[in-house]
DNA sequence: AAGCTTATTGATAATGATTATCAATTTCAA
DNA sequence: TTGAAATTGATAATCATTATCAATAAGCTT
């Protein structure tokens, strides 16, 4: 059994939740998957498994993964929320082409770092922080200056 | 008359879009206010001008006063899309209270340099960032560990 | 193992924000 | 002034998500 399995069944206890088939169900979709997945794409992967499983379990389920520390939120801010791993998965940003679609994941130490200054600078207790960038890749900034979205 | 009411009619021209008194209702009610605000919020101040000036409206004029480098879309990732002014407003990135909502802005330049050190990096040409940080204020992280949201 | 209390489920309705539709009205170039 | 074309406000539709609820499943307690 995978670690994250014995996390989110230690969270279920801790929170005085029950460990049902159809939670289990979703875990396990969840961790045979990987990259930013919405709601929907997590049930589609689900019911391969379970194929009577409901809508409305997943989003339920997703909150409580969310809760759990196994998945956040990987928002960007169009369309539909998306989810991606968070368990083993070492903390990152987001650099998305408005061509394409391409997404890059990158970690710059020196942006985290004064992210810290910022917080201490305003008295605040860091909880976390999203940074998103946007442009154009290579690919798409050579073809034409079109943008989708 | 200002600035910004020269720059929105060269753009519906430039656009060949009308000049209609309905959007320049919308754009007084946009002028008038400040920070961030939803359609809804602009809806109301902008009724208080012409009661009967309709939602949609409101929405569609948002969205091209947008296009034409007026506001832009402040989003933070609760609730209604929030719009903000541009025009004569430097660009900064918001740290948020997750205990009051307090809302502060700050411009940081080392991370400004850093993201245009990413876009290098990976072959993008930047068209934009959204940085939020997150956390508990001083008097909220004084209270309780608790949060909303 | 059976009973029992309570959480959970899936179907469905409801919500909230936004967008699409459309007939009536307005704009504005000719 | 005219008339083609864009815009309006009301309204319906959409999309993602949440709420409701009767039926079912978990997991103690015996
Ligand atoms: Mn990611
Ligand atoms: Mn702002
Ligand atoms: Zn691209
Ligand atoms: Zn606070």
């Amino acid at each position: 059994m995978k670690e994250e399995q014995y996390l989110f069944i230690r969270y279920l206890k801790s929170k005085g939740l029950k460990l049902t088939s159809a939670r289990e169900t979703v875990l396990t979709a969840f961790l045979k998957s990987e990259g930013h997945l919405s709601a929907e794409d997590l049930l589609a992967a689900a019911k391969k498994i379970d194929p009577g499983l409901g809508q409305a379990t997943v989003f339920r389920t997703l909150k409580i993964l969310a809760d759990a520390g196994l998945a956040q939120d990987a928002c960007q801010d169009e369309g539909p929320r998306r989810y991606e791993h968070v368990y083993k998965h070492s903390h990152h940003d987001h650099l998305i082409c408005v061509g394409c679609g391409k997404l890059i994941e990158f970690c710059h130490p020196e942006i985290e770092k004064a992210q810290n200054e910022i917080f201490r600078e305003f008295g605040f207790q860091a909880s976390g922080h999203r940074l998103e960038l946007r442009g154009l890749c290579a690919d798409c900034a050579g073809k034409s200056g079109k943008t989708r979205e």
